[in-house]
DNA sequence: ACAATTAACGTAAGTACTTACGTAAATTAT
DNA sequence: ATAATTTACGTAAGTACTTACGTTAATTGT
């Protein structure tokens, strides 16, 4: 019948908002049905100005955990019906302090004891439910501090997002998507150089029978990315041609190429992984560095050459971590 | 630093609204980072209909338990958005249709594994925190469903002001406040009759003479209310003239006079208590009824005569049960 | 000492509900 | 069979927040 309670965790935001607004409204009943014209909305300003004051708005925010602009807005309603007066600071001329007004003073003294009896009503409830709320949600907001839901739920996307990605190994029939998945962003960033084409045209010749590696990404049975390894040394290896097709980008793709072509330099007796990029690509660099690359000298710089600015980054073999939130089964 | 929380029981739906509100404002921004044109509003409404369609609006909203002006605003703007389609039902023509459209049913395919990681980031959430929230709320619920809080919080309320509410015997001095409180209810509904103004005018004499009492109610230091009890035989008295001031009405101070006045009645050996009371005065005819008072035939009415109509409520005394909700210490 | 930055506040518009009220179709009562 | 009531839906306005943005005053950096 209920379906918001039914569905649980996944609504849980909606429920307690249900709860929330379903206490808020008795409360404005409450005032109402004892002639007080006063409303729910006011009680956090009201009752902080009635124990401190004044005090100017954006310290009424921080006190209160809400934003400065619902505080000028309470603020104003209050000052219109009289409850409280404001005035500039004379140090800061910036800051206009709150404080009540002399009816409003009045109004907190005939408020207090129904704020009494509001606090013992809840108390009372939360007591015949038997469970303490209040520690619940102590709890529940202090987690959320150390980590917020926004987070905790791209956790969860990005780890699932990473296991739909497949990476396979290069097949002929996959050429042409080695050229075009490459072609696709250095259009868009830069320009395709001969260097590139030549690469591109030829990955067998340029690259596995020199005894590199080309991997490919597979998500829903579509090919949407790729990556090279070109051999420089015995020991020495490029991660290069790295390529996500800007639908599948932000799921994970390049990272999982990137571990995986990782991997097999370490089988292929690798100890540096080199990796050719420029400065502005800024979401792939991060993709880099989170995985342990570092930049060098310019020195190493020296040895490629493409028109495009170039930087070079390093990853030395031995320290390669495993992220933790990747589940790769 | 944070009032909400410091306040506990008191803020507890401002605190519960904030809650709410962080976690949506994370729905949110998960919708928007994954390029998804949906909103954590719409979820509830879109949820129930790719689960179960056509559902007419009244039928959702009580499925949600929302209003139906919500269900039919998100329906509205998520049929603009070509999420749903909406036809008329051709048995009840006041009923509109909602299922999802095809797009809408594409877009619902593509949302079920994020809310999949919602629930399962909510449900780490809550464990996490070690504390059975869901559970919490089932009970909290529960228990509001049986008193809602407005009700829970009237009680404390009332029993508070029957406290406050002073009863005091008749004094010479207090005199003048017998007549002007009965002058006060009279002129507004009526008019005073001489029957009326001899009583008033001369309560020692007509009434406590006559082995009658009369009683004041005394709030804050000032005289409120009162009542008088007239003898009409040893064993029969009537409780009249009773009047509360209309700024004290609703605080409980008739049914402090009234109980009261029934237990001096019963010392002074009454058995029956009588009370002329009109059909229009709805409140005080109520508070008469909660007491125990019942209405008498009319054979009984012809004994009084008073121009205005008039009904004879009737209490026998051993049948006066002190009421649960109020506290007379 | 001056420019750049930060802080405090105000306003506008948006989000997500509500209550209040009106209309028309369906159902029930007399 | 007609009137009265109930049900279903729609619209308007209100409540209580938010984000986004702009202005002015204070503070900081060079």
């Amino acid at each position: 019948m209920d379906l918001i309670k039914q569905l649980g965790p996944l609504a849980l935001a909606s429920r307690l908002k249900r709860l929330s607004d379903r206490l808020m409204r008795d409360g404005f009943r409450i005032y109402r049905e004892q002639r007080l014209e006063f409303e729910p909305r006011w009680f956090t300003v009201f009752y902080l100005l009635s124990r401190k004051s004044p005090l100017a708005v954006t310290e009424i925010s921080h006190e209160l955990q809400i934003t400065h602009p619902a505080v000028n807005q309470v603020a104003g309603i209050m000052e219109k019906a009289g409850l409280i007066v404001s005035r500039r600071d004379k140090t800061d001329e910036r800051k206009r302090l709150l404080s009540l007004s002399p009816s409003g003073k009045e109004l907190a003294a005939k408020l207090k004891p129904i704020w009494k009896d509001i606090k013992e009503a809840n108390q009372e409830l939360l007591d015949e439910s038997g469970v303490d709320l209040l520690g619940t949600l102590d709890k529940i907001e202090n987690a959320l501090d150390e980590t917020e839901m926004f987070d905790r739920i791209m956790l969860h996307i990005k780890s699932r997002q990473a296991e739909a990605v497949e990476i396979i190994d290069y097949k002929p029939r996959y050429r042409k998507y080695f050229k075009t998945l490459n072609r696709e962003w250095l259009k868009k960033y830069f320009s395709v150089e001969p260097v590139d084409d030549k690469l591109l045209s030829d990955p067998e010749g340029e690259i596995i029978k020199r005894g590199g590696k080309i991997l490919f990404a597979r998500v829903d049975g579509k090919i949407v990315g790729t990556a090279a390894l070109i051999k420089h040394d015995k020991t020495t290896y490029e991660l290069a041609k790295m390529a996500v097709t800007e639908k599948a980008q932000g799921r994970q793709v390049g990272k999982r190429l990137a571990l995986e072509m990782i991997d097999r330099a370490r089988s292929l007796g690798a100890c540096i992984v080199l990796l050719n990029t420029n400065p502005k690509l800024t979401a792939a660099n991060n993709l880099y560095r989170s995985l342990g690359f570092v930049q060098v000298s310019p020195r190493v710089q020296q040895s490629f050459s493409y028109q495009r600015p170039t930087i070079t980054l390093q990853l030395n073999i031995e320290e390669v971590k495993k992220p933790k939130n990747i589940n790769r089964r």
